[in-house]
DNA sequence: AAAGAGCCCAACCGCTTATCA
DNA sequence: GTGATAAGCGGTTGGGCTCTT
């Protein structure tokens, strides 16, 4: 059987086209698990020896089509049943990472980007539960993010990625920027975002608490429209500027009202529009202005 | 053009949690 | 209630690719 025909719906050949380009297949390597771990497993000693390293499109294809008759779940038996020398969580983290129909490829776009700054400041890294607010996104695949995108940024910031600066430098530098991207993309582009990000300054400068999340969004409000559909463009910078500047309360936090009024009915679901290399512009992120804007308002040490 | 450095990401490892007999 | 097994999760690694010198 051809690798092509275990594929029916559009969406499944979306993933074909990119898996078809982007895998390289190499010699796998050839390992043995101890006594204990195996013995359950397989019967004889010839049958020890299990497959790592990369996937071959043979191997794939017997997995792809091992879950499409019989479905996913019990790894171990599947990988005997299927004829494959690999361990059942080799198999299970191939399908969820890589060959499920659902899993999306290329570049994290700005959005995606966005939402994962926020949540990953809620929720640390929890990176299953992030993944589960991205669709089609893996935790294997966000926590490469993170490791070579924002971990990278932290370093050329010389501070530690969860260092209150770092955190700092993300909420109030990198996220404004990546929302004027986002707005950029969506071709409505506005000149009035540096304003915004003066009220933003202004807030922090005026020595109202340190905890509060100066974006005007909640992770709720970002979550729900996320998964919405409704086709609705973010909001101006520049009343995300106004708002701001109006809803904060006294004790600092944002009010829920302001929060719903700019994002609520922001568009998630249609990730596709915008080009996912907009997103990896990374280089110009700490200019002189962002780096003066850090030292004036945020940390005193940094 | 070649070598080295750095980046990216698929895959593995070990630990924890869930399930079942 | 307990032990065995499976599944899930986060951290880490290794190899291929790209960039820089």
């Amino acid at each position: 059987m051809s690798y092509l025909s275990l594929y029916k719906s559009p969406s499944q050949w979306n993933h074909l086209r990119y898996f078809s380009t982007t895998t390289s297949y190499s010699k796998p390597n050839m390992t043995t698990l101890s006594d204990t771990q195996l013995s359950a497993t397989y019967g004889t000693q010839e049958e020890f020896a299990i497959k790592k390293g990369s996937w071959t499109e043979e191997e794939d294809s017997l997995l792809i089509n091992y879950v499409n008759l019989h479905g996913e779940g019990h790894w171990n038996s599947l990988a005997r049943s299927a004829g494959l020398k690999r361990t059942g969580k080799s198999c299970r983290l191939r399908w969820l990472n890589y060959l499920h129909p659902n899993v999306r490829r290329g570049n994290i776009t700005l959005q995606e980007q966005l939402l994962i700054l926020e949540l990953h400041s809620r929720w640390g890294n929890r990176w299953a539960k992030i993944a589960e607010q991205l669709p089609g996104r893996t935790d294997n695949e966000i926590k490469n993010y993170w490791r070579t995108r924002v971990v990278k940024q932290a370093k050329q910031l010389k501070c530690d990625v969860n260092s209150k600066q770092f955190r700092d430098a993300v909420r109030f530098v990198w996220m404004p920027r990546l929302m004027e991207r986002i707005q950029a993309s969506s071709g409505n582009a506005s000149s009035s975002y540096g304003h915004g990000q003066t009220t933003l300054c202004n807030t922090q400068a005026h020595g109202e608490s340190s905890g509060v999340n100066p974006m005007m969004f909640s992770e709720s409000s970002m979550i729900s429209s996320y998964s919405s559909g409704v086709d609705v463009q973010p909001p101006s910078l520049s009343d995300a500027s106004t708002t701001s500047s109006c809803n904060l309360m006294g004790d600092g936090s944002c009010s829920s009202e302001s929060v719903e009024k700019g994002w609520q009915q922001w568009d998630y679901s249609d990730l596709q529009a915008f080009e996912p290399n907009h997103g990896f512009g990374d280089a110009d992120l700490w200019t002189d202005e962002n780096m003066w804007f850090l030292q004036q308002h945020l940390a005193d040490d940094f």
